[in-house]
RNA sequence: GCGCCCGUAGCUCAGUGGACAGAGCGGCGGCCUUCUAAGCCGCUGGUCGCCCGUUCGAAUCGGGCCGGGCGCGCCA
């Protein structure tokens, strides 16, 4: 591609100018960047200003050393030195042309790379208890582990989806689930019931308990009111609970390809054998009847319990266990998407894993900040208590698959996003997702229409693309080459919601581009076919974009 | 009290050390006998919370304040 010639001309001219003795030699990796305003030219660089320094010159004086080096290449037309110090590089209109039919010929792999070829990646998220159907609050973890999987596929990394399901016989909550589901199955019964103070209430439990009785029948009723019979009844509770997750889980248009389940490291004695090797590595200790890790020696503010004093263990346990049964599985690196509440317990499994003498580094953790709902600029109040928490489910069901994935994903992970039904129920201009679904609809309808009065859409690639000249062709031309570095970048930071971005202005520039460029027209063939090359490469990019986001790109609307 | 995140246009937010700080929504005014007007164009709009520092250059990095959110259990 253009910006790698050019890069390596200015690498030769920095060597150039390195052997002449007029510039110190350099380490600085060269960066292009895109001037602010189209006529400063096609790529800027600003190595002269990082050089001016080392080499004790002014940095225009630098950067005219570098121009009196930088050999001669048809692909560039004109080179200046602007501002402080920028070289700026005006290239060959033909480049932009290779590039539109670099996208034709990739298709639907335009913008991928192989940069983490070899590499196995996994993204953990959600994994929300298996307790009740996922909701606003930890759904958001939902479009983003897909979208961060998605992006690190496209550049190349072997990824694998996994849901952890904190289903583990020590797990408080999880008893607690089975408590109350028991609670309602003997009220439905008709027997005498024993709701837990800190039970689960929602309705959605007396749902989970008319399924079971359904499936299981009225013997239900014989299981004792005790542990063991708390935990029956969170198993077959998780059932129904894994089922109703999947099911918001295929709405959403996310899938798993590892559900893990945290009571088999129970089972199979994973969690045993994960205590005794942290007990023969002398980082345990026992006090007022528990055993502690020395998490401080490691960077925590405080050692950490890992077995109760009641005996059970806790879950920085069973994470440690996790973690030891991921990197047994073959990955690279691990990726943890996790919400806001659990954001205090990283320094922990951190401090955690370096006890044990695992490299804290191959995990990740991703921590996303809360979703609020607003309706009318007002936040819409969410309590548990009162089972106003609004379901994955009832959302989707409001509002829709793709306006959902899309508003989710349409912040910084690291901000609290607001989510705004009012303009989300909106079908019109007003909403971000119809704009840019509008815009692949015009696409494909452009191409349609050319079909329809005769001209051939599968060679478009042999287009004479010489003919594109305008200035909005050639602003959207210049979009879709800088799209793969826009994608190897939000995959590096983890940034989903820059797709977002990025496919509102794709749409943007295109419909701009569509507002003075006439298409289709029978009196000039050529610039006709030209255009409708251009046409179907921005439907490619944007098909790609938006398929990375998991919306849906509609042929029409 | 401690930790994490945020503070940029009326509102919601982009902006990985670079050139006059961007977008959407909102507001005002234009554009359909022509490929989808769910569109386009123009106008309106800013002490980048405040102060110091690092740098040729800071919304961006560091320190200190101020404001807001979320956490801080032998629950997860």
């Amino acid at each position: 591609m253009a910006d790698a010639q050019l890069l390596e001309l200015i690498d030769a001219a920095l060597r150039a100018a390195c052997d002449a003795g007029d510039l110190p030699a350099c380490e600085t990796g060269i960066r292009l960047e895109q001037p602010p305003q189209p006529e400063m030219g096609d790529f800027s660089c600003n190595i002269a200003m990082v050089m001016a320094k080392p080499a004790q010159k002014a940095p225009r004086e630098v950067a005219e050393i570098i121009l009196r080096h930088l050999p001669q290449c048809a692909l560039i037309d004109n080179v200046e030195i602007a501002g402080p110090g920028f070289i700026n590089f005006r290239l060959s209109p033909t480049w932009l042309q290779e590039v539109v039919r670099e996208v034709l010929v990739r298709g639907e792999r335009y913008g991928h790379s192989d940069e983490g070829a070899g590499k196995r990646v996994q993204v953990e998220f959600i994994s929300a208890n298996p307790v009740g159907p996922l909701h606003v609050g930890n759904a958001r973890g939902g479009p983003y582990g897909d979208a961060v999987a998605n992006l690190l596929e496209a550049v190349g990394y072997e990824v694998e989806r996994e849901y952890l399901l904190n289903d583990g016989p020590d797990n408080t909550q999880f008893r607690l689930f089975g408590a109350s589901v028991q609670a309602r199955v003997r009220e439905l019964l008709g027997l005498p019931a024993h709701m837990p103070e800190d039970g689960y209430r929602g309705d959605y439990v007396i749902d989970y308990a008319r399924e079971l009785l359904a499936a299981h029948g009225e013997g239900l009723g014989e299981i004792a009111e005790d542990e063991d019979g708390f935990f029956e009844f969170a198993i077959l509770g998780e059932e129904v609970c894994v089922a109703d997750i999947r099911d918001s889980l295929e709405m959403l248009g996310v899938e798993f390809d590892s559900w893990f389940s945290e009571r088999a490291m129970f089972e199979d004695g994973e969690i045993d054998a994960k205590l005794d090797e942290l007990w023969g590595r002398g980082v345990l200790y026992q006090q007022d009847g528990a055993v502690w890790l020395r998490t401080t020696e490691f960077g925590d503010e405080e050692d950490r319990v890992l077995v109760r004093q009641n005996g059970a263990k806790t879950y920085l346990m069973s994470d440690l266990a996790y973690v030891d049964n991921k990197l047994a599985r073959g990955f690279d690196h691990l990726i943890y998407v996790w919400g806001p509440d659990h954001a205090a317990q990283v320094p922990s499994v951190k401090a955690g894993m370096a006890a044990a003498g695992v490299d804290p580094d191959v995990t990740e953790f991703i921590v996303h900040q809360i979703v609020r709902l607003t309706e009318g600029g007002r936040v819409v109040r969410m309590s548990k208590r009162q089972g106003t928490i609004v379901s994955l489910r009832e959302l989707i069901e409001d509002v829709g698959r793709d306006v959902t994935r899309f508003f989710l994903l349409s912040r910084s992970v690291d901000s609290h996003l607001d989510f705004d039904l009012e303009l989300a129920r909106k079908e019109s201009e007003e909403n971000p997702v119809y704009y840019v679904q509008y815009a692949h609809a015009r696409i494909s309808s452009i191409l349609r229409e050319a079909r329809q009065r005769g001209f051939a859409t599968d060679d478009l690639a042999e287009a004479d693309l010489s003919l594109l000249a305008h200035p909005d062709e050639l602003r959207l031309m210049r979009w879709l080459a800088d799209y793969p570095a826009e994608v190897s970048d939000a995959a590096a930071q983890r940034a989903p919601h820059r797709l977002a971005h990025l496919s509102r202005d794709l749409a943007a520039t295109f419909h701009q581009f569509y507002g003075t460029c006439r298409v289709i027209d029978e009196e000039a063939p050529e610039l006709s076919r030209a255009r409708l090359a251009l046409v179907s490469a921005a439907g490619i990019v944007l098909r790609n974009l938006l398929g990375l986001l998991g919306v849906s790109a509609p042929e029409q609307m």
